[in-house]
DNA sequence: TACATAGTGTTATATTATAACAATTAAAAA
DNA sequence: TTTTTAATTGTTATAATATAACACTATGTA
């Protein structure tokens, strides 16, 4: 479960843009968007960005620069955080998988030595492109 | 093992730099540094990094924006990596680990599908950092 | 109130990456 | 070997992503 942060005015207007939308934005689509809203520079767009990637409300799926809203309540304000990727369609889904939670946190390398935090992106095909 | 690849003349100069590196080097710093012998341009850089990517000579840290020679023998060719990221002095390591590789393989998710390719960063403090 | 902290608005600039086109080289097919 | 096809190169320009620096404003808290 997220915790209940207040978001300021620009943080609350670009997570709604990304929070609506079905797919990751990136920065400056997001700026084009919300420019009616008087948001106008790329540096509000990406303090706000900064911000609620801190908090755990957004994830940046790094492969591609983009930005999706957190749906998985289990995952811990952004320290752990697993993603497919279709790379036809491009569509982004965040997986929440006790398992592969598990797994990762738990995870050694053979130094012994474990981490604090990890990103998961998968690439494959998403079910409708499969059927293509 | 790496299949053997003929590199072209740019692609074994950018290469050469990234293997003899002990950190990951970002493209405009392989640039400075391939100027004296003849890449002058960008995308004589970036052609090259895309190439040794795709034959998986080298991966691309994606938080990062960086390259690091592969010295994984079990990672088939840039279609499953993993990496460890010190978050202090920003040291990288491929992780090769037979259990993780093979539990990232398999994975499925809850709609049964399976990937073709993953890339994951673990992120914490090296052991030199850990010390300090 | 007074102070500290976080957020905002703005301009300029840094960093990362690709488009487009002509020329050259290497590989493979005839 | 010649032909022809694909891959690579060189070059200029430009797109896309991200941050620096500074002045100002709102918010919380002692
Ligand atoms: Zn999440
Ligand atoms: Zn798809
Ligand atoms: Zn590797
Ligand atoms: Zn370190």
């Amino acid at each position: 479960m997220h915790k209940e942060h207040n978001l300021t005015k620009n943080q609350k207007i670009i997570f709604d843009l990304i929070d609506k939308s079905p797919q990751p934005l990136k920065a400056y689509s997001i700026l084009y968007n919300v420019q009616k809203k008087g948001i106008k520079a790329p540096l509000q767009v990406y303090r706000a960005l900064d911000k609620l990637v801190e908090i755990g409300k957004i994830h940046k799926i790094e492969s591609r620069n983009a930005f999706i809203a957190c749906h998985n309540s289990s995952c811990q304000v952004a320290k752990a955080t697993a993603f497919s990727i279709c790379e036809i369609c491009e569509k982004v889904t965040e997986i929440s998988s006790t398992g592969l939670s598990k797994y990762l946190a738990n995870f050694k390398d053979k130094d012994g030595m474990k981490y604090s935090k990890y990103n998961l992106e998968f690439f494959g095909l998403c079910k409708k492109c499969t059927l293509k």
